[in-house]
DNA sequence: CCAAAAGTGTTGCAATTACACCCATGC
DNA sequence: GCATGGGTGTAATTGCAACACTTTTGG
């Protein structure tokens, strides 16, 4: 994962040109949502938007460009909204985004004075490619663009309700990170690159959402044979130092 | 799986009708394609169009309509060519659709008579929802529409190569279904409601591309309690009879 | 009666689970 | 010095893989 500054946030302007012009340039009735986890403190979190002026709650999603590959397009969402590029990113499902006809969109567009003629598709239904992504949560810088008060990180299961269908899409993406867990993957791209067992530890047990045992892991990981123990140790901490380890393959989007 | 007749196979009329008026009411640039499986032989099956007057085979699909679930669509689809509702369907990806810029669509229609639009929307990117589908290979009868040739069975692995991205999405099936052999609904969708062990065995080999062990194989489909043995045996073949065996729950999509 | 497929049970290995003790550190 | 968390090894169990003999059937 490589943090440059976010090269495009969405403007007044760029939402008035979306609306102008733009529109065209991308496939309609289609959106691509994005459940963001990181992890920090013992906790799965995940990256939230608050609509601008609104009691509405979504994951980061965004429209995908006609010439442009679905996974670039999760990219180029997901960039706008963390910094990070390059990020390891999974499709999961794609959701028929029926019950969602009831979205106050048209009034979050009236509220901030912004046209949209009446039969627009963004209006309408819109089918959505749902995409999970694990990114290392401090360097994550999260982004608030010209629709969102606030984009922020909230803990999976302590959170604003999500609108729309994101409940279930989010739901579908932990399980999605669920099965994919036994990859090494999943802890190479949400820990730092040098990290302690027992945060590894956590953050299985975040994603399985059960205990595991200390030694077992332990073993189970070192066995695996990716990741090797440094000389170092965490200090600072109350209680025995714990070695640090790191991943041994080049961690995957990182800075060649 | 029930068998009807099928209710609207693609006419001239129906095509023509679509170009003209009907593709208003579709999802546009997004295509359903579907991976049919089914098993005979001792051999995985799938189902292929051969597109009328050109060679090119490809697998069922069809577009979606605007108040139409994704999982809805499949259904209909799949119905048109094998007249079975109510199949056992799993979506499993969805694939951008860049690489089927060439596609000789636009030939297509031409040699057929149809007037297409030289902007519309079936001629340009269409992203596919990829569905695979596991039926009864005896209860069904492939159908060619007005614009197939034929619609027939083929191994999965001695069958005409596929067109588009169809090769890629027939792959990604494979990989799907294997993944969730462990799930009983995979044997119990692929077979006639009464089966033999060796048949069942024979089944999994095919999908998981490797041979497995008789003894083992039996009991741990025993062991799973979710099928249970009849009284009969099967009959007529050289050798000893083998017993017949059916799966405990009602079998998904059979008739009530 | 014989060839070929179907039915059955046991044994060994590997992977997972359970579990107990010692060590290091900050307060 | 003690409470808390970190590091390690061993025994028990479970699940999976390997394997051989008997039974049935048609020809």
């Amino acid at each position: 994962m490589t943090r440059r500054p976010a090269p495009h946030l969405l403007s007044r302007k760029d939402l008035e040109r979306f609306f102008a012009r733009d529109i065209d340039r991308h496939i309609p009735h289609l959106i691509l949502d994005c459940a963001v986890f990181g992890f920090h403190n013992s906790d799965l979190k995940v990256l939230l938007i608050k609509w601008k002026g609104m009691n509405i709650w979504s994951m980061p999603g965004g429209y995908v460009r006609k010439t442009e590959p679905l996974d670039a397009a999760a990219n180029r969402i997901l960039q706008v909204h963390t910094g990070l590029r390059n990020v390891h990113l999974r499709q999961f499902h794609t959701f028929s985004g029926l019950n969602t006809s009831q979205r106050p969109v048209k009034q979050f567009y009236a509220k901030l004075g912004i046209r949209v003629p009446a039969d627009a598709w963004p209006l309408k239904r819109l089918v959505a490619v749902g995409y999970y992504a694990l990114v290392d949560f401090l360097r994550v810088r999260p982004s608030a663009d010209y629709m969102a008060d606030t984009c922020a990180w909230y803990g999976v299961d302590d959170r604003p309700r999500l609108a729309f269908d994101h409940e279930e899409i989010l739901q579908s993406a932990r399980e999605a990170l669920r099965a994919t867990l036994d990859v090494p993957s999943a802890g190479a791209t949400l820990l730092p690159s040098r990290f302690t067992m027992p945060e590894l530890q956590r953050l299985h047990e975040a994603i399985l959402g059960r205990q595991l045992d200390r030694r077992n892991f332990q073993k189970k990981m070192l066995d695996r044979g990716d990741i090797e123990r440094l000389a170092e140790r965490r200090r600072g901490g109350a209680h025995r130092a714990p070695f640090l380890y790191r991943f041994r393959s080049g961690r995957a989007g990182d800075p060649l």
